[in-house]
DNA sequence: ATCAACTCTGAAACTTGTTCTAGATTAGCG
DNA sequence: CGCTAATCTAGAACAAGTTTCAGAGTTGAT
């Protein structure tokens, strides 16, 4: 029988995409390890370069790990770095839980939040750099992770507004405010909108987002 | 005096680059050829494979130019996909001033517009792909071109919505539209969200953007 | 017509993501 | 304990974007 993990392509799929949300792949704790030194080093490049410093080589050497295994646990770059980002995703959403908005209205806690997880990434501006564009070039071959950074996305936003049962129009509310947070944040991570105007475009469609209700009924 | 052209760096930025709205490399007519034929090549391979089918080699070798050539043109393969990207819009936005939305109001008219794009797009979807892969991915060093379709894209917003004089908050609404429109893009070009999505989160972003005139008056 | 300055060509070289291979190591089962 | 299947390692090899270079071709000025 099969040592550590196992299932060929399933060990890169299950181990290295789905994080925790589907334990299909119960890692050794040596794979554990190795999986987190991965990421760590991932993370470690990035924050100098940003995304052209996140060498495969490099990220390998740093992780001690042979080329070979890093591509087992992560199938390319985009991969690896997108796991990165769920990785940072679920940090930020275990803070926010922590201190959750404190605004009156709904678009007052989304734009709140949004613009806290915008001042983590000021902070490590080239990490966001390398995270952003992985998510915005990957392929349809990193969909299902890619998907998973999406839905983790709106959970954060539908925590800030509160909302248990949200109806249709909100969610495509949501969906417009992360369209809206994403594109901003590409515009300003390649130099071609300030950190004002970034947190203008926030406001501006936390504000719209408000008068969703009262449009539409032709659902239930 | 130089032959061709000139300016060692210059004619690539401006002569690949500004397209034609700053003139500020008259280029020779064998010139403006190379770089037709440059052009042409690209969206015909891109209209094959997408992204990772525009490959310099092919590119230098259908367009009939050494692959040192096409680098002189375009600097990289980023910058030659956004310029064909200007290509594409400025095609879209002659198309469009010739028939342009009928919609009663700016909001449907907007809506209207972008799925006209849409449309236009979905039947090249492989170019579609090179092309706003690319825009998404380039970095710094192509912010000029890539601001450039980003000012062609809220012309064409702005003339659908028939506003010659358009206030802050009503900039910043077309600012929200355009990312939706770039995102939501993006979210169909990935696999990730069908045609119909794609629609009910344009018109969703139209409809919010027609409330904006009554909430502000910061400025002015 | 000649010259200087620049451009174009063809080909090799370099970089980095990705794949492949052969052998050493590890994990769990009988 | 010893087997067997799978993993891990080291390193070569391949692919495509990018750079470099020497030489040939153009162009406009003198």
């Amino acid at each position: 029988m099969p040592a550590e993990a196992s299932r060929d392509k399933a060990t890169k799929a299950a181990g290295a995409g789905t994080t925790r949300t589907s334990p299909a792949s119960p890692l050794t704790e040596r794979q554990e390890a190795r999986r987190r030194r991965i990421l760590h080093a991932c993370a470690q490049l990035a924050c100098r370069g940003g995304f052209d410093a996140v060498q495969m080589r490099e990220v390998a050497e740093s992780s001690q790990v042979a080329l070979g295994t890093l591509y087992r646990y992560f199938p390319s770059k985009i991969h690896l770095l997108v796991a990165t980002m769920q990785d940072q995703l679920e940090h930020l959403h275990a803070t926010l839980r922590k201190k959750p908005p404190a605004g009156e209205t709904a678009a007052e806690r989304v734009a709140e939040t949004l613009m806290r997880a915008f001042r983590a990434l000021q902070r490590e501006p080239q990490l966001a750099d390398a995270m952003v564009r992985a998510l915005t070039f990957a392929d349809r071959s990193v969909s299902p992770e890619v998907d998973q950074v999406s839905r983790q996305t709106t959970k954060i936003i539908l925590d800030a507004m509160e909302l248990t049962h949200p109806t249709p129009d909100q969610l495509s509310a949501v969906r417009v405010i992360e369209h809206t947070w994403h594109s901003a944040l590409i515009t300003w991570l390649s130099g071609r909108a300030s950190i004002a105007q970034v947190k203008v475009d926030i406001e501006t469609v936390c504000r719209l987002m408000d008068l969703t209700a009262p449009t539409s009924s032709e659902h239930s």
